[in-house]
DNA sequence: AACCCTACTTAGCATTTACGAA
DNA sequence: TTCGTAAATGCTAAGTAGGGTT
């Protein structure tokens, strides 16, 4: 082994610190294996909880690595400014992060730390954790479970798809026979095997589109086929419905179009149209009426001013403006309270003074502005806070009107013509201006950012269209032609450099075509997977350094859906990694077998997970982090996600590391709803929580996480005493049958009439105080209220003694429940009761308590987990469509108005059709 | 290979709207 | 009907990824 150090290698992936060897030995092998012989390694892929961090890795690294230009300063150093006192004082905190946070937050409308969520310092996550993990074992280890079998299903279903292809090659003709029937055109271009023809269009925009080869099941509209069957196929296009589907072609004038009437639109089902020759080609001709701009700045009436010192300043309106981002956001004190975010705002700010004059006091003195703590925004806070108290509080036949002419104005703006069909523009506003709102610990976070200007607008726009008019007074930046882009217009942001578009909205047909598009490429990923996997199992043995720890990544993005991780600008942009750039603190080794995760993913989320592997994994692991690598250094030293996807496209045109989070998430589901119990008579309640489950493990799977809000607790203890609460009227009701018929107790047992075990004397009592208090308060309310408008309409209010008249009804009501406590009977109430009615009545309470146990489980587990995200990107939609027809059940209950319209190819192509599969 | 540029998808939180219980 | 909450939508930051250039 012996050559250890770094020098003699080869050119290096990244230099930064410690390197590899290039070469490893049979002798580097079997070290790793001597260290640890001891212990008989778990089965891997089980994860074996999601728990608590100590903070000596992640703070360690500052010394080490001056080295490059990586400055890791913000490691140790954390943000959490607001928590930093407990840091010292290291005061049992215990207990859950998100409500120490919520209580110092105090009052503000998201802790601080939880954006952090997974980020806070390291000190505060360890005791925080402890009791989440607990929370999260069960979730975490159930799905590792079950992702064995899963992937062993993979294995065997890319094989029975490879035997198929076999045998029947030419194999995608159903689709285009039937095409070429309807559509003359159809030329669709045939290509063989991957690779071959990429190179040919390939150049034009770098676009290289992939290009699904999904032989089998291309066509989208196949399904609609067969359903209407031959000949022309021109039943009614589907209706929102999901319940009737046919049609392959769309009819004539028939509009979907609701509203406005003026022009009716023909639905485009671009799934149905003939494939397109180039689609590196995305339009041939597009208009457009250009972006909407930000309102200009309405100054700060006289009497609101920034304070300094306490005193009220002047400021030239250009940094009155900067003041009142500030201003207006003071209810967020995770950013305001944010040091970094202060900095940045403070020297720009200085810098708009600076450059307008100054601010002066209210003598026209020059106010030397030089310390941040003494501004006070106050003044500005409240007033916009008052502002928008009373915008919200007006009448709504003048909130109806605004918004109406609001529409009115950003009607032209709101769709555009691309080939001359009507598709609606997703942002058309350009970014107003304000403060940069960074995520995690962001070294830009709090910085200006500016007004962007029409002359810094591009617009892309068709050759034969009419550029639409700059602003007066104003200029575009360029106007130019490209269709091989999709987007409307284009800016640079100052901050950070970025740059921003205006592109069509979901729903539109390029986007859900994309779509269609990228889970079309992930389901291919099937055929080749089990050959990707046999190979890395392969190399994770490979000599080749590179090799080995590629075939190491690509284990854990198979395995772990761990994102591709990008290099990035460490000095403006916060710290977090993926696959590629882990970096030595984040990954913790156990003997035999386990290894930690713990770092910050895109966003600044927290990845924490402790997952055993393969041996083999562990020990490349084990070499990976061999001294002298330490904090800071890449554990993939030599891999970039460049050398990552380039491998993985020579198993497939257009594989990347991201369709491996497509595909094992879409996998993933339809396996779950695959193994979901068939029986039916389930209310929709319950299959929609089957639903759900299936669609939190693939969130977990992902780490889509979401910040528990402060009002979470609150809620469920709601939610919980309104259960106890039924469940109390539950017990009760059937009491009263014992009132009305005291053979009821012989009839239905003694057992019917117990307790539920939920509820026990106290809080009954509690719960009877309750009811009475609520009771007095709806009188009292009332009361009040019919005052109200005795008064209004100039007649004399009634009398104190009138409440106190009514108010005798609570005071019964108390009376009963004491009788009711001491005779432990329960006298029936309601007119003429029946045991029937009271049974019905018990009934329907019975219902109301499940759906509200439904939703309180329901909630509970997502307190944490965010769906949306794996559902609008990851999870195929036909998926969901196939378990909504399968089940019975309404697309309308799982999908909402925009999903449905994003996914309409989805709904519209498989129908009722339980056959489909991922 | 390192860098920059470009363009597109994915992501969580903020704000608005819809909806269900009272 | 009204109110308060949950769901839907809006917003924009933060990723991935590919190409070009040096």
């Amino acid at each position: 082994m012996s050559s250890a150090s770094s020098d003699d290698d080869m050119p290096l992936a990244r230099s930064n610190g410690h390197i590899s060897n290039a070469k490893i030995s049979a002798a580097d092998d079997r070290a790793l294996d001597k260290s640890a012989s001891r212990a008989r390694p778990a089965p891997p892929g089980l994860s074996i909880r999601n728990g608590p961090v100590d903070d000596d890795s992640m703070d360690v690294d500052a010394a080490t690595n001056g080295t490059k230009r990586k400055s890791r300063s913000s490691i140790g150093k954390a943000v959490n400014y607001k928590d930093d006192s407990d840091d010292s004082d290291g005061a049992p905190l215990a207990k859950r992060q998100k409500a120490n946070q919520k209580t110092e937050a105090d009052s503000d409308d998201e802790p601080i730390s939880k954006k952090k969520n997974g980020k806070l310092p390291p000190s505060i996550s360890r005791t925080s954790v402890v009791d989440e993990s607990d929370d999260d074992e069960p979730l975490g280890t159930k799905l590792a479970q079950r992702k064995a079998s899963i992937e062993k299903s993979a294995a065997k279903e890319a094989k029975a798809l490879q035997a198929k292809a076999k045998k029947a090659t030419p194999k995608k003709a159903i689709k285009d026979e039937d095409e070429s029937d309807d559509e003359p055109l159809a030329k669709p271009k045939k290509r063989l095997s991957n690779g071959a023809s990429a190179s040919a269009n390939k150049k034009a925009n770098g676009v290289k589109k992939e290009e699904p080869e999904s032989d089998s099941d291309a066509p989208i509209a196949k399904k609609a086929k067969k359903a209407a069957p031959a000949t022309k196929a021109k039943a009614a296009p589907a209706k929102k419905t999901p319940a009737k589907r046919g049609s392959a072609t769309p009819k004539k004038g028939k509009s979907e179009e609701p509203g406005d009437g003026e022009e009716e639109e023909e639905e485009y089902r671009w799934w149905d149209a003939p494939k397109k020759e180039d689609d590196s080609i995305k339009w041939t001709t597009l208009e457009h009426n250009g972006v909407i701009f930000a309102d200009p700045y309405k100054p700060l009436p006289k009497n609101v001013k920034l304070y300094y010192d306490g005193k009220p300043v002047e400021l030239h309106v250009e940094a009155e403006e900067v003041a009142t981002y500030f201003g207006a956001m003071l209810n967020s004190t995770h950013n305001v309270e944010n040091p970094v975010f202060q900095k940045n705002f403070f020297r720009d700010f200085k810098d708009v003074l600076k450059k307008t004059g100054g601010a002066k006091d209210q003598n026209g003195n020059k106010v030397d502005i030089k310390e941040f703590s003494k501004l006070d925004f106050k003044p500005i806070f409240e007033y916009y806070d008052a502002e928008r108290v009373a915008k919200k509080n007006r009448p709504a036949a003048e909130r109806k009107a605004e918004k109406a002419e609001r529409d009115a104005r950003e009607a032209p703006y709101m769709y555009c013509r691309w080939d001359g069909r009507k598709e609606k523009v997703g942002n058309m506003k350009v970014e107003p201006p304000g403060l940069f709102r960074g995520r995690g610990d962001h070294p830009k976070t709090g910085t200006v950012k500016k007004r962007v200007m029409p002359e810094q607008v591009t617009i892309n726009i068709g050759k034969e269209a009419k550029v639409p008019d700059p602003p007066a007074g104003h200029k575009w930046k360029a106007v130019q032609h490209d269709n091989k882009a999709t987007w409307l217009a284009m800016w640079q942001e100052n901050v950070n450099g970025n740059y921003k578009y205006v592109m069509l909205s979901a729903n539109s047909s390029t986007k859900q075509e994309a779509d269609f598009k990228k889970f079309e490429k992930a389901r291919n990923l099937k055929k080749h997977i089990d050959r990707i996997r046999k190979d890395y199992q392969r190399d994770l043995k490979s000599d080749v350094m590179a090799d080995r720890q590629r075939a190491t990544a690509m284990y854990l993005i198979d395995k772990f859906a761990l994102r591709a991780g990008n290099e990035k600008d460490t000095d403006n942009e916060a710290e977090t990694v993926g696959c590629c750039s882990l970096k030595y603190e984040h990954v913790t080794l156990k003997e035999p077998n386990t290894v930690i995760f713990d770092f910050l993913g895109k966003d600044s989320i927290r990845f924490y997970n402790e997952f055993t592997v393969d041996r083999q994994v562990f020990k490349n692991l084990k070499m990976f982090k061999k001294p002298p690598k330490e904090d800071g250094d890449d554990i993939f030293d030599r891999l970039t996600t460049t050398q990552l996807n380039k491998h993985l496209s020579s198993y497939m045109e257009g594989l990347t590391a991201k369709v491996f989070r497509t595909y094992n998430a879409s996998y993933t589901m339809s396996q779950l709803l695959q193994k979901l119990p068939t029986d039916k008579k389930m209310t929709d309640a319950e299959k929609l929580k089957l639903y759900n489950d299936c669609n939190r493990e693939v969130a977990i799977l992902c780490n889509h996480k979401r910040t528990v809000g402060a009002a979470h607790e609150t809620q469920m203890e709601k939610l919980n005493d309104r259960i106890k609460g039924l469940k109390y009227q539950k017990w009760r009701t059937k009491m009263m049958m014992i009132d009305v018929d005291p053979k009821m107790k012989k009839k239905k047992g003694a057992e019917y009439f117990e307790l539920d075990p939920d509820l026990d004397e106290t809080w009954i009592h509690e719960h009877q105080a309750f009811l009475v208090e609520e009771e007095r308060k709806k009188i009292t309310k009332k009361f009040e209220k019919e005052n109200e408008k005795r008064v209004a309409e100039k007649e004399r209010p009634l009398p104190e003694k009138e409440l106190k008249e009514r108010l005798k009804v609570a005071n019964e009501l108390e009376a009963k429940f004491k009788k009711e406590n001491k005779s432990k009977k329960v006298e029936a109430e309601g007119k003429s009761p029946t045991v029937e009615k009271l049974e019905n009545s018990v009934k329907k309470l019975e219902e109301r308590i499940q759906t509200l146990q439904l939703q309180s489980a329901d909630r509970e587990g997502n307190k944490e987990v965010a769906l949306g995200t794996s559902k609008i990107n990851y999870i195929d939609p036909r998926l969901s469509v196939v378990f909504c027809a399968k089940f019975n059940i309404g697309i309308e209950k799982v999908f909402s108005k925009t999903l449905r319209d994003k996914f309409k190819w989805a709904i519209e192509s498989v129908g009722d059709d339980t056959t489909w599969e991922f």
